[in-house]
Order: structure tokens, then C-alpha cells, then sequence
DNA sequence: TGGTCTATTTGATATGAATCAACACCCAGT
DNA sequence: ACTGGGTGTTGATTCATATCAAATAGACCA
């Protein structure tokens, strides 16, 4: 029912948005060469359904696999459930991003998806990409790029949990979101988070005591001014430093 | 120079191996329906090089991207280095499975590749692969799902490293190569760790000490019997239930 | 074969972050 | 405005694992 599969509640595409070509999230959703025609063929394919409320899910695990999803507006988080209950937040999918490429091996979702607040999607049945990707080399390429990004984002992820302490994280989830908030031609020094802090520590591999304590230890030293959700980064080159590591020297004195 | 891709020393592949069609690892590595002249096809672009010395690297980061690799013996390890030179190795890469997909999103490698023990490997260009797939719908589709597994594998690593405890997590690793001898044939039971105790924690996020420790509380539970690298699962179930993070109820009693 | 270097194990101690506990905050609904 | 429940912050304490230190065991080489 709160699957954005579900058929019933589509709702055409020219009532939310005309079509890819027109998207201010072209560049990083679809930032490759296809020609008018070609991008005609792959509006065709996308369903653009209703907005998915706050805590609306896209698709849960073990769901079967049909499409990935792009974000249009609003943030998606995902996560899975190990055995024994646990949940894992995997990732934060904000606008122009794409997700759910996790179901394709097995043809089920290994994780669900989830609306942080309102949101938006564009949804790209699979099996008509595949068919789509095999007539267009740059788009074929332009998959194969883009699970590989996915696959290179969870390594850092994984050096991060594996290697990095409390500040280091919390510094580079801020730089992350900057980043990707800067992409979106937004400002890189002002910012909401749409996650709460529980799902900070998830992501990040740490108790929520210790994400609030991080957050008003950075706003202490003057890098950052938190306000609730509200995030400026006062000292972009101070957070740098603190999520690459500083090494233990005159770097810090 | 040790870059397989080195064309110098190639050697044509029947000196080596006749095809995949006799590969005995062809159901580990290409689980897919393909007919005997799509079968061709595929031998034909798939170089089989000499073998790796120990230590010796298949591509090191940052090298161009422009082939995937199957690993036909021995093992490989990946690692990737961050900006303030920690090493974090992120998979090991048993006969069968193929690795290098890391490359595909910005056209070079983000992570080095190295032989734990003499390792031979088919090499796949991937250029050579991209057109193939286009023409062989089964194996675009096996690719993607290949690059899909790889993901769950990262994902089930973050929640390892991100939820499990030091002896969770060694029991997940153990359980693990054991699935994997197993899938090629091999006793479930009794197997060889190729990687050092250094490697294990880097991986598994642990100090090498911690990574001993455990080994030996295992085998005074009586679980595991170890012989240097070489290991005896005595109590596959205790293990699995480990693994799993034990419920702290009935379950172990 | 002995010697050096590295990998592994074991023990003692330190510490970062989790956990437990309490309180402040915000806002939705009445 | 009032109240209840989730969400976030702060403090005290505990604990798992890192770190430091040292002894052994292997591996490789001259």
C-alpha cells in the first residue's frame, strides 16, 4: 500500500514534472550523453508517482525487486534488519540520487526505504532499463557507473566504522551532506539535516549520547553552530582536517 | 610491471586453461545461461595471464581502469588507503568470485588488489565485456547482479563493523570463508585462512591482538580448533549462533 | 645451521564510547 | 494554555577493545 509501486495512485507525468530534459536534477541523476530521441525513450519508461509522506515507506525489504528509484525532492533513508532485529542505516538518498539497486542480485530488496520527510521519486522499472540500457551504450555505462559509485560509497563507509573515531564520523557525515548539498547548487556551509539523531548514530555506527555530545563538542571549538537540525559549518577547513584524520601533530597546536 | 594487464607476459589461454566451458569454477563465476557460441564469444575476449607471485599486485589504486578480474587459485585481497595512509582492506577474493568492479564509476581503480598466496586470474576487459553485454541480455543482467552482490557484501560488512562485537564478528568471517570453500566443493569444516592475523583485523575492523584473543577464547569454547592458519570448525552450530549476535536468552543455554 | 626479521600470542593498562539515568525541549492534539 | 510522548542533551559510570610491552614461534635467507 505505501509502496510507490503500487499502481492505483500514479499520477501522470506531466501533472508533477515534463520530463527528464527539464529536470534541474538532470546533471547528477542523468549526467550523460543521450541524444533527444534517447532521452524521450527513457522518459517514456519512468513512472513519476505522489509524494511519499514523512515515514512512508518506497519499498521494504525482501519486497520484490522492479525498479530503482531517483529522489526528486524530500530525503529517503534505507536500512535493513539483520537476524537477530538490529537495524543498520545504509544510506541517505537526497535529491537527484539514485536507490534501491540493492535488489537486483537476489530480486528482492535487501534493505527497505523510507521517507525522512516528504518526498518525491522517479521510478525506473528495471527490466525496461535493461532493455533500454542494451540499445544505448552510454546509459548501459552510465548504470554500471553508478551501482560502482554505490559500491565505492559503502568502502568508505566501511573505512570510516572501521577506522575513525566519534568526531572523525560526525566530521564526515557533515562533509558528505555539504558536498552533496553544494552539487545541488545549494549553499556547502548551510544546511538542515533531515535525519534525526538516532539515525545519525545508526548510520554511523554510535550511540545517539554520543552524536549530541560530538555535535556540541564541534559547536564548542567554533567549527560548526548547530541549532536542532539546523547545521552551519563556521570552519570548513577545521572540519576537513577533522574528517580526514588529523595526524597527531602540529596540525591541531 | 606486476600489473596483469602487462600484455608481456601473456600466455595463450590453452597453455592454461582450456575455456570456461571446462572451468570447473564456471557455476561460481558465470551462474548464467549462456549457449555454447555466446560461450565463445566470452573466452574469446577473457585473457588468462600468468599466475601472481605472493605479494605481487593485480592493479594497484589509481591505476586506470579497464578490466575486471575472476580469480582462478589462490587469493587476492583488496584494500583501499586513505588521505592519511591508513590502509583498510576491504574483501578477500576466493576462486570463483571476480573483483575489480570497484573501477567502473570514474575510470580508475579506487582500491589495490594483491595476492595473499600464488594466484592465477582470468582477466575481463571490460570495454570488450560492455559491447558483449549489450548482445547477450543474460550476461548484462549477470553483471549488474554481480556488482548488486558486491554491494549486499559491503552492506552486510557495515553492519558488522557497525553493530557486532569482536567475537561476532570473527565468527561471521570464519562462517564465511567456510560457506565459500564450501560452494566450490570443499570441506565446510576444515580450511585454510590465506590472510594474516593483521589482515583479519584490518578487515574486520580489530587490533591484531584482539583478533588472537579471540581465536584462542574460540577454541578454549571448544568451537573452533586452530593450527595457525589453519582452522577446524568443531561446533558449526555455536559458531552460526555467534554470528548472528546470540540472543542473551534460551538460545545458547 | 644459525641468525634476523616478522607474525603471533599473551599480559597489563588505558581509554573512547556505550550504557544507565535524569532532565530539558518541542510540538501535536485537546 | 496544558499535557503526554517522542527527541535531544548532559552527567556518571562501566566495559569492550585498543594500546603498550614483552615473550614465542615461524619464516626466510646467507
Amino acid at each position: 500500500m505505501s509502496n510507490a509501486s503500487d499502481q492505483s495512485n500514479r499520477v501522470p507525468a506531466r501533472a508533477i514534472n515534463v520530463s527528464c530534459s527539464d529536470c534541474s536534477l538532470n546533471p547528477i541523476c542523468l549526467p550523460v550523453a543521450v541524444n533527444a530521441k534517447e532521452l524521450d525513450e527513457l522518459d517514456e519508461i519512468i513512472k513519476r508517482s505522489r509524494p511519499l509522506k514523512k515515514g512512508e515507506h518506497l519499498f521494504r525489504a525482501s519486497d520484490p525487486f522492479s525498479s530503482i528509484f531517483a529522489v526528486r525532492s524530500g530525503t529517503i533513508k534505507t536500512y535493513s534488519v539483520s537476524e537477530d532485529g538490529e537495524e543498520q542505516v545504509t544510506g541517505f538518498y537526497l535529491p537527484g540520487e539514485v536507490l534501491g539497486v540493492d535488489g537486483i542480485s537476489t530480486n528482492q530488496h535487501s534493505n527497505s526505504a523510507k521517507a525522512l520527510e516528504t518526498a518525491a521519486v522517479c521510478e525506473i522499472p528495471f527490466d525496461k532499463l535493461e532493455v533500454l540500457s542494451a540499445k544505448i551504450p552510454s546509459l548501459q555505462r552510465h548504470f554500471f557507473q553508478l551501482m560502482s559509485r554505490e559500491i565505492q560509497a559503502d568502502q568508505q563507509l566501511i573505512m570510516l566504522l572501521s577506522k575513525k573515531s566519534a568526531e572523525e564520523r560526525i566530521a564526515s557525515l557533515l562533509l558528505s551532506i555539504s558536498t552533496r548539498h553544494a552539487k545541488r547548487g545549494l549553499s556547502a556551509s548551510g544546511f538542515r539535516l533531515p535525519m534525526s539523531r538516532n539515525d545519525i548514530g545508526n548510520f554511523l555506527g554510535l550511540a545517539v549520547e554520543t552524536v549530541s555530545r560530538v555535535f556540541t563538542r564541534l559547536q564548542k571549538q567554533g567549527i560548526i553552530l548547530v541549532d536542532g537540525k539546523e547545521i552551519e559549518v563556521l570552519q570548513m577547513r577545521e572540519l576537513c582536517h577533522m574528517a580526514n584524520a588529523i595526524e597527531d601533530n602540529a596540525a591541531s597546536a
